[in-house]
DNA sequence: CGGCAAGTTGAGCCAGGTCAACTCCGGTGG
DNA sequence: CCACCGGAGTTGACCTGGCTCAACTTGCCG
């Protein structure tokens, strides 16, 4: 049987971003995988429903920011994790543990895969499989490193940690010193735990002292790369902490 | 052939725990991956350094309890993670990222599976992997709840939600109401971001309020079961925020 | 029993949360 | 084309939870 690539994958940067999961697929596993799953285009906002997870509990990104979020009871909200382009999203433990909604932070198009198909394909293909339990280890050690962020940096160093953490995931290498930050300021604060007014004062204040330039909302340039590197990796003035060097690190350093 | 079961396996959780991974081997496969891999027993504050990791990225965790931390450049450290009993540490990618350090919070035993015949049993053996896959996205989700902890939560709340984790986690379900805290308050508090001076508070609140009592420091008794959950979860008198109800969950259909 | 790390308690202070009032901007309808 | 509206973002003034520093107690190990 001769397998040509549908319609809708050819559209798809999951197809055409050669890093990505369905460009390494074989046409007929593609093709197979196509006729059982299904694209969809989602507006700013929307929250796919619990019914929807359980009945596709495996979705892939390409284009546009999904994100994971946690409702407190008393309507305190919170954004755990970003879901990018190329970014594969397994809720099938999602009934196990409560795991918050899934909710678009802009138009975001996906695509629900079936999990037959998925499961198949990634018992199979050693090249799928390696590249989606990657993609999984990347998720974890985000997540992990996210809190990290949050337990221990100040407002400056949060953010500007945040603005790496965008050049990095960001595909468009292009603009080097250009970042573009793919959410709003409210959904921003609630990702880095702080509030809108803090997270508007620190940008500020970042600007005030020459490291970064704000020209659109959504784009930061990076004035003073070393200064902001320095602030997001946790240099401060002064603490109640004794210098790295006290520490004695066991680690052997490469 | 005919395999037996190792020596060394038959005293490990991995192996005689239903649950975990070694458990779900076949005889042949459980023989092949013991043969090439190697227990270990480490103490308290040992750092796994990086040259180890690179040789055996892949560990499983017998008893113990296990951390992964990052150092800020001033000396402020974090715990990002625990690994405990029946988790399996995958850090194949930590060259990518800077992952931070593995340090035991105890005494640990652990063992270091060959990555090779590791990822020849997950291809081959679907329960396995599954398994494997499961513990991963386990892993992923927690650290994904940890960072909606720290990112909103108020000391007392979080700690509230740090004693339902280690009743959800710990594998001894025998004794109800009383839960084991299996690290000291220092790292405690820097898995939660704060401060020792600041658990030790909160606790003391805590019980001043009769809702939890602390016998020993490592075991906590809970006398109001609902008190403490509706802390976790973030109940507060009153708040800037709107009520949970005011919020417009926008649903996407199948 | 001495020494040291872990944990506790107290007092003061500041980063960032809160509230309120405002500007800015894109979309909508008359 | 403009008036209006509502949500996003900003700015200022104020307040408090938890960080900081310091002094102390407790518990553990040799």
């Amino acid at each position: 049987m001769h397998a040509r690539t549908p319609e809708k994958c050819r559209l798809c940067s999951m197809y055409y971003d050669a890093g990505n999961f369905c460009a390494k697929l074989a046409p007929n596993e593609l093709a197979a995988l196509a006729s059982e799953s299904q694209t969809a285009n989602i507006k700013r906002g929307t929250t796919l429903n619990d019914e929807t997870i359980m009945h596709w509990p495996i979705l892939s990104i390409s284009s546009g920011v999904m994100s994971l979020q946690h409702l407190l009871h008393d309507g305190r909200k919170t954004i755990a994790a970003f879901f990018m382009r190329g970014d594969i999203i397994d809720m099938r433990n999602s009934s196990k543990r409560k795991l918050g909604s899934l909710i678009a932070l802009s138009n975001v198009e996906l695509c629900w895969l079936s999990p037959q198909i998925f499961e198949k394909i990634v018992s199979a293909n050693t090249k799928a499989r390696a590249l989606v339990w990657e993609n999984l280890r990347d998720q974890t050690f985000r997540a992990i490193e996210h809190s990290s962020d949050l337990a221990k940096k100040q407002a400056r160093e949060k953010l500007a940690a945040f603005i790496f953490e965008c050049r990095h995931r960001n595909p468009n290498k292009a603009m080097k010193d250009h970042v573009e930050i793919p959410i709003l300021r409210l959904d921003l604060a609630e990702y880095l735990g702080m509030q809108p007014e803090t997270v508007s004062r620190t940008f500020k204040k970042l600007e005030d002292n020459g490291i970064i330039k704000i020209s659109d909302l959504s784009v930061i340039q990076i004035l003073d790369l070393p200064a902001l590197r320095k602030i997001a990796n946790g240099h401060r003035a002064k603490t109640r902490h004794a210098d790295a060097a006290d520490y004695k690190i066991l680690t052997v350093g490469r």
